[in-house]
DNA sequence: TGTTATCGGTTCATATATTGAACCCTTATT
DNA sequence: AATAAGGGTTCAATATATGAACCGATAACA
């Protein structure tokens, strides 16, 4: 592992729910030499990605974070592209809605949104989804590049009793999913959890990302799948023409095919 | 030069203006051998902070950065804080105005806005200012941490024929606005810009960053100086007040008298 | 008040990770 | 068909990262 690696690594101990860090405690979430540990956050200091909380020493995310944002989302408007359909997506399901994207092979969570309409919520608090392990991921195995799905069976990192395990069962719940134009994952990251997904893309013509709805498993009825499939079509298909991408025909095809044999006409309607 | 500083330093060189970078091109900026360059590339497409646009193979600003800078917001809620006083000030000064903030021995631009009052702007499209030849800089250099002027000192890059030269002029400059209360700075950085700049403090006590307006030189008259410099006050107070700070009373002090001559009961109207 | 523990920061010999010239492959140009 | 330019890779040489031990300050403690 290269030292910028290990030094950028230290970058992601930073959260909404731990923003200051100090070095002892870096040490052992890091799980390195203090010396080294501290050199690793002087070059993130110097390069203005860390500063220090002058009167507790803590350290702290910096300024020059900001204007990366800035220029990341000036260059590759996703996320503004993405917040009016996550809310419609919301407020429709009444339950809480992502949308991430797919770098490399990774799934980076970009924006989320959280309805108010139940006490319960899914609330995921991860900045990357596992592959395979998560409807997103799951959605980008079977409609992002073809390479990815090795890289998953590599990983298969189990969180619960149900995580799927084998490369074959992989392979059959990506197939299932290209068929119906839909992800579904449930449990396999945590218990109770229940996702839904769908593809989003970009002006390449390849997956970009995906949009996709959380809900608890207690409230996870047929008719809620429904309602959550028809308005993930939606978001996917305005969070797509906001990116400068087009939902493939062959895709719309299995969408209308998935939910023709409840309601065909509403699937026309929204469209 | 540590490996991960280096790596580090690539991403300065994306801004809005260059979003995408290719290899080669990234090899001339760093002055860095390809193989190293590349693998500086591959260290930062890992942690997610850059990622290849697929078609072109050009290296662009990643997802990652994004989570950073909410993160960074939620923990020290800057930007939000200053862009109410920023839009006021350059809608009463009519010209582009600027936050910066301070982190270790660099000031960094964290946000402007433009007026439309003029076709001509001042357009200051850096990332970072140079600390003794912007007013941002100067102020920071006279409010700041007293180490500040060294690190100045040693380096006086000369951009334009008037950019100050000698550690004598600047330290002579710096007790000028420390004795004013507002820093200025003419044509130093680029020939007919003119800035003016007031210090912004947060709970610490300490100089966190600076406010500061940017004009032409043909239009800089003392009339419009006076406006500026009395609107500076306003904006470095609401500021401030966001950021957890209170202005010291002695700098109160300072501005009253800077501005006794023409209109005192104005700037006590604004308190 | 003296003792101990914790934390941020520093040093230096050791050894490991970084470096860049040269190379390959593909694509675009002439 | 030859050439140039760009992305990506290899391997010996060596510059750079590493961590045990140490320092000084501060806070907890008896």
């Amino acid at each position: 592992m290269s030292s910028a690696a290990k030094t950028l690594g230290l970058l992601a101990y930073f959260s909404i729910t731990r923003p200051e860090i100090g070095l002892s405690q870096m040490c052992k979430l890091a799980g390195r030499d203090k010396a080294t540990t501290y050199r690793h956050l002087q070059a993130l200091e110097d390069a203005g990605f860390v500063e220090q909380n002058p009167t507790t020493k803590l350290y702290r995310l910096g300024p020059a974070v900001l204007q990366l944002a800035q220029t990341r989302e000036v260059t590759v408007p996703r996320k503004a592209g993405a917040e009016h359909a996550l809310m419609v997506l919301a407020e429709a399901t009444g339950e809480t809605s992502h949308v991430s994207v797919l770098s490399g092979s990774t799934i980076y969570a970009l924006t989320s949104c959280e309805s108010p309409k139940h006490s319960t919520r899914a609330i995921i608090d991860i900045n990357t989804f596992p592959l395979h392990a998560t409807a997103s991921g799951l959605c980008a195995l079977a409609f992002g590049p073809p390479d990815l799905i090795e890289y998953a069976i590599n990983n298969l990192e189990a969180f619960t009793a149900t995580t799927v395990q084998t490369p074959e069962l992989l392979k059959e719940t990506v197939d299932t999913i290209r068929q119906s134009g839909f992800a579904w994952s449930g449990g396999a990251l945590e218990i109770e959890v229940q996702g839904l997904a769908a593809p989003i893309f970009d002006h390449t013509g390849l997956l970009a990302g995906s949009v996709s709805v959380a809900s608890v498993a207690t409230r996870f009825t047929p008719d809620l799948q429904e309602i959550i499939q028809r308005n993930l079509i939606i978001a996917s298909r305005e969070i797509t023409r906001n990116w400068g991408g087009t939902i493939p025909d062959s895709l719309e095809a299995k969408w209308a095919r998935s939910l023709s044999n409840t309601n065909p006409q509403l699937l026309e309607f929204s469209k």
